[in-house]
DNA sequence: CGTTGCGTTGAATAAGGTCAAATAGAGTGG
DNA sequence: CCACTCTATTTGACCTTATTCAACGCAACG
């Protein structure tokens, strides 16, 4: 049933430079782009050798496949390093809520840590790529390297500062309100990782950006649709241009 | 501005038994009646007197007050000792979210140690006491002691979870399905809290109630009302018998 | 005993959901 | 490469649900 793929990475002789091998294999931490997402900015040589141990396979989940399901056992976090996932949770009666949307650079798998078992499912929304962190061994240099340690934590506490947005957002905004929230939400996002800030292809359906905005589909779609009109953004289909931050930002401010 | 006090707690001296000291001034965790909520359950001696370290003081909130606002420097993660308290987000625009509403054994704070500053509120809903934990001697003890790591990544990772379940709530509910929810969750907490698992006095105005639940006031009043008329509670201002619990579960089921 | 905050209830309204139909793309197999 | 299928998206008409606005009741408190 699963058909992501598990993938050793191949380790490094210690007659192959540092450098040959990242250039090679593009798999130490050190030379990856994402490392100042993953990784706290201070962290020495040896730290960092560490690290490098620590991330022992990468992951690759093909689109509409899945990373893990709810109530899988846990045994990992996951750093995507390319592709978009999303994560929704499962109710007793069957419907299903997206809680987020993921891009390079973030931590999956944290609802697992509690339980032993994930709490909620991930799901490719294009073919991806993950490094697998084994969180046994995340702990044991938290214990090890205060500076891994307390990033951990800032990790584990963003995500809830993440989540208490998201409250907020369905709690107590307007279904326009949200949808610009979500749109400026993603170009921000975007802008950190080098993309353009206002020309971006959504990889999720509009039932899938509802679903986390607490909104039918027809809903977001009429919604894009009126954007549209007041010339606040230019949609098709799944590509999306802002044309107009700040009308999107006042719909938000009002 | 900040009316609550902070005690610190006398140091045991050498001639006093740990006996007398406990039951002197209630203080030691070893003995506290919500040990199995803050604490992992096996731990040594020599951990357990660690532990007891790190809770150097004692904080009282009045009802009303603020155990920390969004934005105050973060230090310290807080037990609930006794007491409700509510969690609060701030929109740019003003609009307040409550995030959740919190009881005794509960840990408060945690949206801080990302930033360093506190995201969102904690008030009291009516007076309160909460353990202070400097959160630099919590990692501190966490790299020390391995069950102790594991237990506040544990706690992290729940939380996490809970935030999951009310975005399923305010993403997919039904207004009778949220406060059914609301209500069932409650009776959970008070039951494993050894209080009654269908009669008990809300701390929260309907206001409140309705910020939690993505509604209005009036709403969250009709539907005590409904629920009334349906024999599913009875409902006398801020106190709740729940006298049909099956059905209130069969709200949320159907 | 009046004030004040909280809660309840009713009537009108608006926001978003439901149902339905048409269209547009993307992917697939001949 | 093209026709076909399937899914995603858009849009309209109508309906339901929750909000808004308003009035009133109740209980606590000085």
């Amino acid at each position: 049933m699963p058909t992501a793929t598990v993938t050793r990475i191949a380790p490094r002789t210690s007659v192959m430079s540092a450098q040959s091998a990242l250039r090679k294999f593009e798999v130490t931490c050190s030379g990856c782009n994402l490392r100042e997402m993953c990784l706290p900015k201070d962290l020495d040589a040896e730290a960092m050798r560490r690290v490098e141990q620590l991330v022992y396979a990468r992951r690759r989940v093909k689109r509409g496949d899945a990373l893990f399901h709810a109530g899988d056992d846990f045994g990992a976090v996951y750093a995507i390093r390319s592709g978009f996932l999303k994560t929704t949770v499962l109710n007793d009666d069957g419907r299903e809520q997206v809680t987020g949307f993921h891009m390079p650079g973030e931590l999956l798998g944290l609802d697992g840590i509690g339980t032993g078992h994930y709490n909620g499912n991930a799901v490719a929304l294009e073919d991806a790529e993950l490094c697998v962190l084994p969180f046994s061994l995340v702990e044991e240099l938290g214990r090890e390297i205060p500076v891994m340690q307390r990033h951990l934590h800032g990790v584990l506490s963003r995500e809830i500062v993440r989540d208490h947005g998201v409250m907020m957002l369905l709690g107590s905004m307007r279904a326009e309100e949200r949808l610009a929230a979500f749109l400026l939400n993603l170009s921000k996002r975007f802008t950190h990782r080098g993309y353009s800030p206002s020309d971006f292809h959504l990889r999720m359906t509009r039932e899938e950006i509802g679903s986390y905005l607490g909104l039918k589909l027809e809903t977001v779609s009429r919604l894009f649709s009126r954007f549209q009109d007041d010339r606040l953004i230019e949609v098709q289909q799944k590509h999306v241009r802002i044309i107009n931050i700040e009308g999107l930002e006042a719909v938000l401010g009002d």
